[in-house]
Parts: structure tokens; sequence; C-alpha cells
DNA sequence: ATATGACCAATTAAATGAAATTGGTCAATT
DNA sequence: AATTGACCAATTTCATTTAATTGGTCATAT
């Protein structure tokens, strides 16, 4: 195999293992399944990757740019995007479509398995979390949010509705949910007429902050991936 | 025994039984346990109750009376009661004093064990849903909600948002998340400024209609338990 | 050099059966 | 008439063994 080939048989391991884990969790997915589904051998895959261990970490890596960057897109493309709704209903896009990351956030054990005890990914789906009411607060000094609502409080109600809208419909009828986008853009338009301040605020400011937002938890992606490439030593 | 004492000692075991079903789960308490902490004898159970999922379903019976009743006196001492987001607060109050009605709309399996797949306790949690999308038109109609939302997502959301206040806690650590009233607080202000008519809408309106939904409620909880006597036959 | 798949140790799942528990009953007691 | 708790059948739990699977390796092939 030639070099260049690397990186593109790394990317279908990765897509093999996304679509299984996905569909039939980290558990019941064996290396085999996945070399199979990837077309190689099952020892190639240990050329790539050092353990399942490792594999399932680097596929929530790239997920993660992935989701990332597709949010980033959503908010430069959007012309809203300035807005706390915007912003929000740019993330839970970027986060529907992306079934691992989904899958993270919701806690969903039926697709992670043995993988939550393995590592500290309680901690990652939600370390977000101290971001976003820092955010809220940098959004309120944009004056692209009320002066008058609390951070903390309103950072934990976003993160209810992101995990209501993923994890709902593990227990409730199909025929009883609305469509997704017509519940995002639901939700979207309840904090804009919520947090958005009297006068309409200021959404280019908010709009600068969101981008910010966006590179810094894309930065910390990068500083996650180098961490990741330093322990293989 | 006298015969007043009846319905006394019946309450002691439901309320024994509700103490053990929170804190050990339906499935580790046993009709012993509950016999033993109620201060009768086992057999003195069965005078009041056919089985254990009978027992188990006169207590969430009780506790849903209990529930729908905390809820209407909140609302009815509460001036703004009258707004959507004084009567979602006021039910998120009822709900979380209420450890097991909490349990069952939350879906802990913990609690709730084997008694999950034994009835059809998943319809209950949910069929309040069909009340409560009907019960916002009905909002609509009295000019106490905006005209422009759906009904339907505005249901789903406000399911979203109780799910979400009830099981959050269960993979968030605890010094992540905001006391509860101020969640609760935050919500109902959050509904309020999205939802209420420009100009402030029907506030009266509203109680009259939310206190009718109360009562429907009820209604129901009593139907429930007159179909329930008459299985026993 | 690169890739493979047979192979292995180790973990996990299934089968088995004994022991303990538990929901429910009813003869004896109050 | 009301209440009890010893008792039982049925289920669940636990420990043990056996079988199957799986993550990971490496001698061999390309």
């Amino acid at each position: 195999m030639v070099r260049t080939d690397r990186p593109k048989r790394e990317q279908a391991i990765l897509n093999a293992a996304l679509s299984l884990f996905v569909h039939y969790g980290y558990d019941k997915t064996t290396i085999a399944d996945i070399a199979a589904k990837a077309g190689v051998s099952k020892g190639a895959i240990y050329l790539h990757f050092q353990s399942k261990t490792d594999l399932f970490n680097a596929l929530l890596l790239r997920e993660m740019e992935v989701y990332g960057e597709s949010w980033l897109k959503l908010i430069e493309a959007d012309p809203k995007g300035g807005t706390i709704g915007g912003m929000y209903k740019n993330m839970l896009y970027a986060l529907t479509s992306s079934p691992l990351i989904s899958a993270l956030f919701g806690q969903d054990k039926k697709v992670l398995g043995s993988s939550l005890s393995k590592l500290d990914y309680q901690m990652r789906a939600t370390q977000g979390q101290s971001i976003r009411h820092e955010f809220i607060a940098m959004m309120q000094k944009a004056d692209a949010i009320r002066q008058d609502v609390d951070p903390q409080v309103t950072a934990h109600i976003m993160d209810m509705l992101g995990y209501g809208l993923i994890s709902m419909d593990r227990f409730k009828a199909e025929q009883d949910i609305p469509p997704l986008q017509d519940i995002i853009e639901g939700i979207a338009d309840l904090m804009d007429r919520a947090l958005t301040p009297t006068g309409g605020g200021n959404s280019e400011a908010g709009k600068v902050i969101i981008k910010q937002l966006a590179e810094t938890t894309r930065h910390q992606f990068e500083k996650l991936e180098k961490e990741k490439r330093s322990e293989l030593t």
C-alpha cells in the first residue's frame, strides 16, 4: 500500500466503526466486524490503532471535530446566527446529525456500553457546561442576552433541553414526538424571545462571541488530539 | 380492630411502601419489609391489597391524587398562577415534591424496577401529553398564550424540561446543578417571557383554564380509582 | 515493507444446579 | 371477626463449571 492510502484507510476503518458502534453498540461490535465492514484484515486495524479503546477514542475525537466544524459552518451561514437562540439551534442541528456525539451527550448506555466506565466520558460530556455558563456571561456583557438572567441556571436549562431532545425518544412513543426540526426551531424561538434584551440587543457582537466559542471548542479538540498522540509515545 | 381503623392502617401500609419503594426500589422491597415498617403482619397486607402489584397501583394512584391536589393548591395560592409559566412552575414544584411520581415521569428503572414492564406505566406517564397540548390550545383561545406557537411542539418542550429536571442528576455532577428552586423559577420566567402574548394576555382567563385542567386531571384519577375498584370484583 | 489471518490467553456468556428469598395462603390464635 | 406468622410453591440469586467469543499478536505471505 502506498503511503498516501494510509489516512484513507484509517478513515474507512473509522467509518465502519462508527456505523457499527451506533447500530450495535460498543460492546457488541468486535474488531473483526469492523475489519470486515472496512474491507481490511483484522491485523490492519492494529496498524492504525493500539487497541479497541484507542480506536474508539480516535473515532470520538474525529466526530467531535466534525461536530464542531459543522456547527461553525451553520453559524457562519446563518444570518440570525448571532442570537442565543440561533446559536443554540445550530448547535442542536450539528448535535443531532452526529449520532455518536448524541449518544455521548445523551449517555446512551446501549451505544456506549462499557466504554463509559473505562474512561471519563461523563466528564467530557459535561465539561462543556462550564464553558457555556461563561459563554452566557460573555453574551450578557456584549448585550446579546438580557442582563437579569442567571448564567448558571440558563446554561443548565439549555443542557436540559439538549438532553431531553436526544434522550426523550427512548421512552416516548414516536407518534407523540413532533418532527425534530420543529422542536429545534421551537426551542430557538423560545430562547430568543425569552433571552434577547428588549430592543433586540447586539446581534453582531453576539456572532463574534459565538464564533469565538466555536473556535475555543475546536481548539480544545485539537488539544485533546495532541494529548492522545503524545500518549502513544 | 374497629372499623374506622382500617383506612388509617391502609395509609400506614402505603406510607411504609412509599418510603421503601423510593429508597430501595420496587424489586428490592419485599412485602415483609413493608409489613415490618408499617408495624403490621404480612397477612394484614393482604387484607387490604390483592397483591404486590395491586399495592403498588394503589400507592401510585394515591400519590397521583396527592400530586394533583398539591398542584391545585399551589395554583390557587399563587397570584401569578394564571400564566403559563406560573402554571408550569407549580406543576414542577408539585412534581418534584412527589418522589414516586417523579420516578414515574423520569422513568427511573432503579425505583420502578420490574413494575415498569408489568403494566402500562409508560402510557400513563405520557398520556398527560395529549392533555397538555390541548390545554395549550385552550390557553391560546383564551389569549393567555401567544397565538403563533405550535401547541404540540410547546407541549413537547415542556415535557423535555420536566424530564430533564428530574432525570439529569442521574449523570451530572451535583455541584454542576443549580438549586432546584432556581431552575424551576428560571424555567417559569423563560416560558412567561416567551409565551405570554404581547400586552400581557388574559391572566384571569388563564387561571380558570388551569384550574379546569387540574380538575380534569383529578377527575381522571378518580376514574382510574373506580376502574381499579371494579377490577377487584 | 506491508498486510494477513491462524492462533492464543483472557475475558465473557451460557448452562447447571443448589441455596436462599419471596409473594401469597390459611390453619391456628386472639 | 380480625389478625397472625409458619408454611409452601415458585421464582430469583448465587456459585461453579463449561463453552464460546474476542482483543490482540506474530510468523508467514505478498
